[in-house]
RNA sequence: UGGCUUAUGGUGUAACUGGCAACACGUCUGAUUUUGGUUCAGAAGAGUCCAGGUUCGAGCCCUGGUAAGCCAACCA
């Protein structure tokens, strides 16, 4: 009812239809599972933004529920960072639940499934129990202790929870079926024994429930109507619904489980555990790390909630296995801070360019726009004299006229302050450029209104006054990985694709002054060069930029690139048919293109299509044309196309062979009328 | 030698119960621009994994293949 025909992603789908099957509305509930275990990345941003904007849609709660059944490995670190994440995003859940507050409920729950004879302790080794368990293809068999008594069950679990037994030496498991063909089903483990003390339960239990026994009951508890989870547990979902059938009331709610594709990003591993490797490794510095793909550290890159948002978004929802390309996150965090970034300048591989007709000593305050996009946003102060740093890159002593930068003899423009043109250089003994000096026409200040102002030059370029810069460290990302899906190959480990060259420390940056009043997280614009935030490392004495993006740059891609930083992707190689030249391949296509569609016509459309092919066969060689005569007899269209084609093809002289003449008489055998007339007018 | 899932431009997603394959990113033109940014206008790029079939008509339905992912943790 709420919104107009904006496509369902497959979740959706379903939402609709169990309330168009009368699911009542009100039942709606979500939830946001997390082990706390490591911290969010943009993949559970996914899921987050799934859940949680299901939740907004409907105008229903979703909890946050810490799945917290397994004491040697969760910590309350990750709690609190998972939680902080979530509201960072923007998201606020209903209520803060744990699968640990279940702990009771799960083991009277156990102690029924005993008592029914669905359950048994079974104290065998792991191998032992594996061996049984068979493989995928081969069934499992019984264990010797699959059919004790019940009794014998209630008193060894007993004694399990009261900690009589050593970790690892007893379970409980589902007495379900050892020759199903989802291995899941045979006799999975519901609890063990861990002697750990666990975040919030300390030391009361020293029996802890397994996932699968857990989730759904929890789900269940807290009558979500909808659990949402990624594609890898899709086999579980008969064991979530086993382990719902011992327990559920019809009267009240019984969740469903869903299954999505888990979002993978390029150049980049999306699992906490690969993650975690990157950390203890020091292959990165933390968790928070500016190039990992952790929401902590997006957000400590510069990334904003908005932008990941959206970025969730725009990737949608499927069951396919992908890899979503970074630029579309790039892209995302492009949009948004580009209206709200405020403009300013910093140069980062600094030369010193003198104005020699400017008086020395001499400074004055120019006014510099906040940000073109948002005429609100007003403008700051920005300090100019004769002695500025500007990008090294910004200059050459000849260039092409392609070079809109500056060079000797060339006119640029400052930003926002004054013409300048480039005079001579001083160079050092090695033969490097110390020194650019210009010449600045002094009626051209920017904003003086005077014509000299407005006139137009080749390039703007950046700069800081020396004199008023501040020294600041910025520090540049790139891809932490060299390939595009580092943990797809098989026969190679994730780590041997790290990009050595993933982190560029700038220390001798040198920034406007404006920048000395920023504040930890404030994000801005370093004109012709990105997007920058300000890093928790900053101290007052000493600022850090983090690069949170470049801004696009058509001038890069032009250039042969000679840094190996900037990174396209191979290009795709637009040629199927194979080897035609490029030049003949649009008529060819034009004609299939028209063909395709041309049983579907008749009359006058018909004869004007024909037309058209016939028009543009002339263009097409032989070559192009063969590969076609094997099409398949189902796309009568196109072998009607090629059928016109040829004809035309043979009327300027082509030979027959025994490829065309099969065409033909396939033509003829045909049952499309069309085909067959096109293939008796040859 | 098994089971489950998926298959649409370079990438990610669409296409309501069959009706001339759409959107976004990316790529390429051109215009505008005191950011080689932004904005604007436009272009190229897919016969929907393959082979059959049903139908006036199939990406959607049927049959048979192929490929990829997941499944044998006292992890979640």
């Amino acid at each position: 009812m709420t919104e107009e025909s904006a496509s369902l992603n497959f979740i959706e789908q379903i939402i609709a239809d169990d309330l168009a099957e009368g699911f009542s509305p009100d039942k709606l509930r979500f939830r946001f599972p997390p082990e706390p275990n490591g911290y969010l990345h943009i993949g559970h941003a996914a899921s987050i933004c799934l859940n949680f904007g299901l939740g907004e849609k409907h105008n229903a709660p979703v909890n946050l529920r810490f799945d917290d059944t397994n004491p040697a490995k969760e910590e309350q670190e990750y709690v609190d960072a998972i939680k902080n994440d979530i509201q960072w995003l923007g998201f606020q859940w209903a209520t803060e639940c744990y699968s640990s507050d279940y702990f009771q409920q799960l083991y009277d729950w156990a102690i029924q499934l005993i008592k029914e004879g669905k359950a048994y302790v079974d104290g065998q080794s792991a191998e032992a129990m594996a061996e049984q368990k068979g493989t995928p293809t081969t069934p499992g068999v019984a264990g010797p202790n699959r059919d004790k008594s019940m009794e014998e069950n209630l008193d060894l679990f007993a004694r399990m929870k009261a900690g009589e037994f050593e970790q690892g030496s007893y379970v409980l498991r589902a007495k379900i079926d050892m020759a199903s063909p989802n291995m899941l089903m045979r006799d999975p483990i519901l609890y063990r024994v861990v002697k750990k003390a666990h975040h919030r339960t300390g030391n009361d239990w020293c029996i802890y429930p397994m996932y699968d026994w857990t989730h759904g009951e929890s789900d269940y508890i807290e009558q979500i109507s909808h659990s949402l989870c990624t594609l890898e547990f899709k086999m579980h979902r008969e064991l979530y619904d086993w382990f719902l059938d011992q327990i559920y009331d019809p009267t009240i709610l019984r969740p469903k489980q869903r299954e999505f594709a888990r979002r993978n990003l390029s150049y980049t591993v999306m699992s906490k555990r690969k993650l975690l490797e990157l950390v203890h490794s020091k292959t990165v510095a933390s968790w928070d790390d500016p190039r990992m793909p952790t929401i902590s550290g997006l957000r400590r890159r510069g990334y904003t909630p908005e932008s990941i948002r959206n970025f969730s978004d725009l990737s949608g929802i499927s069951k396919r296995d992908s890899v979503t390309d970074v630029s579309l996150l790039e892209y995302c965090i492009r949009e948004d801070l580009n209206k709200s970034a405020t403009r300013v300048m910093g140069v980062l591989d600094p030369v010193k360019l003198v104005i020699t007709n400017y008086p020395s000593g001499k400074t004055e305050m120019l006014e510099s726009e906040n940000n073109p996009e948002d005429p609100n946003s007003g403008a700051h102060e920005l300090p100019f004299s004769g002695e500025l740093y500007i990008e090294r890159e910004d200059f050459k002593e000849e260039a092409d006229n392609k070079f809109f930068r500056l060079t000797l003899g060339n006119e640029v423009r400052l930003k926002s302050a004054y013409i300048i043109k480039g005079e001579s250089v001083v160079k050092d003994a090695a033969g490097n450029i110390t020194e650019i000096l210009c010449t600045a026409d002094l009626d051209s200040r920017s904003g003086s209104g005077t014509e000299a102002s407005t006139r137009k030059v080749k390039g703007t370029l950046h700069w800081v006054s020396i004199p008023h810069a501040i020294k600041a460290e910025v520090r540049e990302y790139d891809r932490l990985f060299l390939e595009e899906a580092p943990d797809s190959h098989e026969d190679k480990n994730f780590m041997e694709f790290v990009n050595p060259n993933s982190l560029k420390v700038i220390k001798g940056a040198y920034l406007e002054p404006f920048l000395k009043e920023a504040s930890k997280g404030d994000k801005f614009q370093f004109q012709r060069l990105g997007y920058f935030t300000l890093d928790k490392d900053s101290t007052t004495d000493k600022l850090v930029f983090n690069k949170t993006v470049g801004l696009r740059d058509s001038w890069a891609k032009q250039n042969p690139a000679p840094a190996p930083q900037s990174n396209q992707p191979k290009q795709q190689q637009p040629n199927q048919g194979g080897g035609q030249p490029q030049g003949q391949r649009s008529a060819l296509n034009e004609i299939q293109k028209i063909s395709k569609k041309y049983t579907n016509l008749s009359g006058d459309k018909l004869a004007a299509a024909r037309a058209d092919i016939a028009k543009l066969a002339v263009e097409v060689s032989y070559e192009e044309l063969e590969p076609l005569f094997q099409t398949a007899t189902k796309k009568v269209g196109t072998r009607i196309g090629a059928m016109i084609t040829l004809g035309v093809l043979l009327d300027k002289g082509q030979k027959r062979n025994p490829e065309i003449e099969a065409f033909i008489a396939a033509g003829l055998a045909d049952e499309n009328e069309e085909l067959v007339n096109e293939s008796k007018g040859i």
